[in-house]
DNA sequence: GGCTTTTGGTTCATGGTGTGAACCTACTCT
DNA sequence: AGAGTAGGTTCACACCATGAACCAAAAGCC
């Protein structure tokens, strides 16, 4: 390779990093705002929305897990918890081992406001492809990815 | 190509949908956690170390230009402005055309401070491109430009 | 069995982020 | 000069989130 080998630790040209720091907080300011809207079109708070979305994978959730998922401390969960209970989208089932556990699981209209919010997130999503040329988009998934990995590695290195 | 000519819209195959969603997820919980720990480490809160950034651009910004890049209402404005004034980091000046107008500048403290904000914060994105490789940075981050404004021509599709 | 300890959840006090309305002052435009 | 407008501040309010105190139930341990 044709490197200087005077330079110890040059490596990322100053412009490189300029375009990326500026780039990610556009990205993060959209992502920021599409969840507020999100949200508000499904008239739930967005720390709802984000709750109810969580059982799409799982169908019994105790706020302990939902407090893990979310990375949240768990009585903020209580509140999440009970305006999601109060609208009547989960309701709370009694755990038969113990007392304690409340197994938060969707009633039908939260299964129904679930599949909405699913299509609608993932219909977003294809939007913001749509404007990808086709032959690129596996490419800048990787891509992504890859950067999310050296992101939360970046991330745990900060202790 | 060998595409299934019945389907009227296909497109873009669910599983890319379901990654592209989930690696944005985790890169904004990542971009949200960076920007507090900044923040703290710093003594700084994170509305403030936002707004202090934005006399990396220009030397003298008013209420008003502040409000329209970090996209807050003024009100909101007012109240950073007088934190960092507190912390003896900006200093108001009066506009000598317009007595309303307090121009707004980094102290040297802010300047220093500054100085330190925009060198950590370059060296945090340094750290993540490294875990790139060298041959791909470029590719990645063309990628990124791409999808932010995918990202911001969707976003101005909703009103 | 009775004791302590741990664990799942709730409530409360507190603080940061942010909006919108009311308001004041100063500028601008006829 | 008077009406309207623009820059800022203050206030009331709402959401997000944490940490401490607390309670009840479970688990461990003689």
């Amino acid at each position: 390779m044709n490197q200087k080998p005077s330079s110890p630790a040059p490596e990322i040209p100053a412009f490189l990093l300029r375009d990326f720091q500026e780039i990610m907080a556009d990205m993060a300011q959209c992502c920021k705002e599409r969840s507020q809207f999100q949200a508000d079109r499904f008239g739930l708070l967005e720390a709802e929305l984000r709750c109810l979305m969580l059982f799409g994978d799982e169908r019994y959730l105790t706020s302990k897990h939902i407090a893990r998922k979310m990375n949240v401390a768990k009585s903020r969960i209580s509140k999440i918890v009970a305006g999601l209970v109060d609208r009547g989208l989960i309701k709370r089932s009694p755990d038969p081992d113990d007392s304690r556990i409340s197994l938060l699981s969707l009633t039908p209209e939260g299964q129904s406001l679930l599949t909405q919010v699913t299509a609608y997130s993932r219909e977003m999503s294809r939007i913001i492809l749509q404007f990808i040329a086709p032959e690129q988009r596996v490419a800048i998934i990787e891509s992504l990815g890859a950067l999310r990995t050296s992101m939360k590695t970046a991330r745990d290195l900060l202790e």
